[in-house]
DNA sequence: AATATTATTCGTACTTTTGCGAACAACAAA
DNA sequence: TTTGTTGTTCGCAAAAGTACGAATAATATT
C-alpha cells in the first residue's frame, strides 16, 4: 500500500502558496520587493484595509517565512526574507516544471 | 492619492495560490501531472482523506481553473487545464522574478 | 426490476480566516 | 508627566475552509 501522507515538499509548497493566497499579501510582497524603505506605515498606506488587518497579514507572511520584521523604534521595518524567498522560488519552479513536462493532456 | 485596489494580476495570482494552499491539492496537481490516467478513484486512492473531501478539493481546483473534469461514465476523468496552468506558471514566474530583482534586502 | 459501481451533493461539525475598532505597549517629545 | 507617534494585540463578528458519513444520481450489470 502506497504512503498516503503528504511529503515535506508538498507541505512546504502548500504553506507558501497559502501565505500568498490573498491579494493583500501578494500586494505586500510586491511592494516590499520594489521598495528600499518598507515601514509598516508605508505598507498600510498602500492597502485598502485597516492597520489591524495589515498587521495580521504581515504576521502570516512572517510565520510562513516569506518576510521578516525589525523594530526601528518607533517604526517597524519589514522586508522579504531572501533565503526563504529563494526556496519558494525554487519549489514553485520545480512544481510548475514538473507539471508542465507532459505535453498532452489526458483529457481531450 | 494612490489607487489602493488590488490589480487583476494580483487577484489572479492570489487565486491560484489560494487553490494551491493545501497539501492535498498540491498532491492532486502533481499526481495529475504525471499520470496519463487520472480518474477520481485513482486520485482518491493516493490521498489520506475521504472521497467527499477529495471531491471538494477537486471542485476548488476546478473553480480556480487549474484542472478540468470530464465524465466517462461511470468514472470521471480529471486533468490539468493546460492553458490556465501556463498562465499560472507565467504569473508566478513574473512574480518571483520581480521580487527577486532587487539584490539587497532593506533589512540588515 | 434489483443490484453494483462511481462520484457528487447534502447535512453537519468544527476550525480558520478575514476584518474592524478599541485598547494597549513602547518609546520620543514637549 | 503628559502628549503624540507607531504598531501590535484583543475581542468580536461574519464568512470561508476542512472533513466526514450518509444520501443521492447516473449509469451499467445481472
Amino acid at each position: 500500500m502506497a504512503n498516503k501522507d503528504y511529503s515535506i515538499k508538498q507541505e512546504q509548497v502548500a504553506r507558501f502558496a497559502k501565505a500568498m493566497g490573498h491579494p493583500a499579501r501578494i500586494a505586500i510582497l510586491q511592494f516590499l520587493a520594489k521598495q528600499s524603505t518598507c515601514y509598516f506605515g508605508d505598507i498600510h498606506e498602500e492597502l485598502p484595509i485597516a492597520k489591524a488587518t495589515v498587521s495580521q497579514h504581515l504576521k502570516e507572511l512572517k510565520d510562513a517565512g516569506l518576510i521578516q520584521g525589525e523594530v526601528e523604534t518607533p517604526k517597524v521595518k519589514y522586508c522579504i526574507n531572501r533565503d526563504n524567498w529563494r526556496l519558494a522560488q525554487e519549489l514553485f519552479g520545480e512544481f510548475f516544471c514538473e507539471c508542465a513536462r507532459k505535453k498532452e493532456s489526458c483529457c481531450g
